[in-house]
DNA sequence: AACCAGGACGTGA
DNA sequence: TCACGTCATGGT
């Protein structure tokens, strides 16, 4: 077992390393029209641009949509929700439940999101994109974990990638991957990981975004539950 | 034809 | 608090 000051050193150690193997990710995606198809446009370039609001609904909608859901499967959803004009914060109140699990089918568990996107639409009717940015960020945090159907991870991805707040996103593959490289236990709780990343690195959130994007990234590509870290380039991470 | 994917919630102990 | 079942479609 190491010291917690040994896996932050670990942790800072690990992002350039990543980056230099998959540079930028540009994540949080947003849809364009290619062909007449809506695909997933990943902003490497311009990864400060300020979103305008309808652009911060779109993510915190793919938030939603992407719970334990292939990404592919959100794109397809997002894209009938654009299709249907319900991609907009003008258009979307005026949706039927039945129009949105329409279109939304195709990312699963679609009553429960379905639900969610409507419990979370009404919660920026009395919590504006604008206050959430400008409120204390876990005061933001506290208030959107109250909305049903969205939990500490999605939470955070609102915070970090629509909102442009230094909130870590902790997901499955970055448990796996730090389990695996015996990071931390398999007992760490979301919290533990959260927090532990956040001691170990400064708050920036380009930071922030492109790392979690990066760990998704390699996990994907060395981490998936039947290849379980075989081949990981990264092992001198593992040090007793 | 099982198994998995960028989780969250309700329940019972 | 926490382990466990449930929610569900689409790709491999």
């Amino acid at each position: 077992m190491q010291s917690i000051q040994n896996k932050k050193e670990i942790l800072k150690s690990l992002y350039p390393k990543l980056f230099e193997m998959y540079g930028a990710q540009g994540w949080w995606p947003l849809l364009v029209q290619k062909e007449g198809q809506y695909v997933s446009h990943y902003r490497k370039d311009q990864n400060d641009c300020k979103l305008t609001e309808d652009e911060r609904f779109e993510v915190s909608v793919g938030a939603i949509l992407t719970q334990n859901t292939n990404w592919k499967n959100v794109e397809k959803g997002l894209g009938n929700l654009c299709k249907y004009n319900l991609l907009s914060l003008k258009t979307f109140g005026a949706a039927t439940e039945e129009q949105i699990k329409d279109a939304i089918r195709c990312t699963g568990y679609f009553n429960q999101k379905a639900k969610a996107l409507r419990c979370f639409y009404q919660f920026l009717q009395e919590n504006s994109f604008d206050m959430l940015q400008k409120n204390e960020q876990m005061a933001s945090r506290d208030l959107l974990l109250e909305v049903k159907g969205i939990g500490p991870e999605t939470a955070d991805c609102i915070l970090l990638y629509a909102l442009d707040q230094p909130s870590f996103v902790v997901d499955a593959y970055t448990r796996r991957f730090l389990i695996e490289k015996k990071i931390i236990s398999n007992c760490a709780s979301y919290q533990d990981i959260k927090v532990l990343f956040e001691d170990a690195l400064p708050l920036d959130v380009t930071l922030f975004k492109e790392y979690h994007a990066l760990l998704v990234a390699h996990a994907k590509r060395f981490y998936s539950k039947k290849e379980y870290g075989v081949n990981d380039p990264l092992l001198e991470v593992r040090k007793i």
